[in-house]
DNA sequence: TATTGTTATACTCTATAACTATA
DNA sequence: TATAGTTATAGAGTATAACAATA
């Protein structure tokens, strides 16, 4: 949560005043600290350079998720990734607008709307998922590539 | 961010109708994905538990740095949390309201004011801790002692 | 009767601009 | 002139209730 966010982080890398800085030292010995820190850190970086591509970090996950599962439904996205339904709409609908996914019918369900990527839409996750892999490494440069995947494998132990 | 948001989470620990999950492999190959989704998974069962002590997450931590920071400044507290000037004032001055604060004037700047903890402020922190300590060993009770510290160790190679 | 997608709406969180008083 | 704290305000993100169409 420290990390500045955005706004002085382009002009000033070290502080601007300084002042004084506070002993976290407690704080850190909570993992849901530490992975709020480390989440925001990423996330920072994830939403500057995606900028590019005019997608959100939800706009990144649903355009993936479509892409590796087509015909997905709202539904299923929403239960995956953690959005209410309501919240859901809108984004879709952008996604849609922009030429980007299509909206089918469903084959077994004619309340549900299938999801599928345009030709635009799987070029341009082809960009956006080669650029996350670059920002990644960037993000995590400090860890080797077995510390990535003990790191990977830890946090799944607290979610899944 | 698959987690069920409360809402599910209380009557069906079973997806509602399972409809059939998507496929999150790629997704999973991200840190920012797995942190993100950790953090959820842990901040749930912290703002559960921090209610009952009527603290948010920011309240919690504004209270337990300045519990370990005497005297600590709004500004300091902003750069340590990520928390821009405006969105801080209301938490502080609620804090305050609730008798668990004091602002008193800065002993060297006449424009700041240091923050301290009142008898019931230190007495509501150590509550508030000792309840964290305990959720957090819920929150990750599929990490072992090492793996916890390891676990810390990476993600602050990431934010530090 | 339950579920999918949707509208409307409210509440929280986060962000920017501008003011005051002190330095 | 720069900074600490503050106000007002705008924009995301997230929450609930309720509806039409379909199962």
């Amino acid at each position: 949560m420290a990390a500045p966010t955005s706004a002085s982080s382009a002009a000033s890398a070290a502080p601007p005043s300084a002042a004084q800085e506070l002993d976290t030292s407690y704080l850190e010995t909570l993992v849901g600290y530490n992975t709020r820190r480390a989440t925001l850190a990423i996330v920072e970086v994830f939403m500057d350079r995606m900028a590019a591509y005019g997608l959100s970090i939800v706009d990144f996950s649903v355009l993936s998720l479509v892409g590796h599962n087509p015909g997905a439904t709202s539904r299923q996205l929403c239960a995956t990734l953690g959005i209410l339904p309501p919240n859901l709409v809108g984004i879709i609908a952008s996604l849609d607008k922009r030429g980007l996914i299509d909206r089918r019918p469903h084959p077994t369900d004619g309340r549900a709307l299938g999801l599928h990527l345009t030709d635009g839409g799987l070029a341009l996750l082809r960009q956006a998922e080669a650029t996350a892999a670059s920002l990644e490494d960037d993000a995590t440069r400090n860890l080797g590539p077995a510390e990535r995947a003990t790191l990977i494998r830890l946090l799944q132990k607290i979610y899944r």
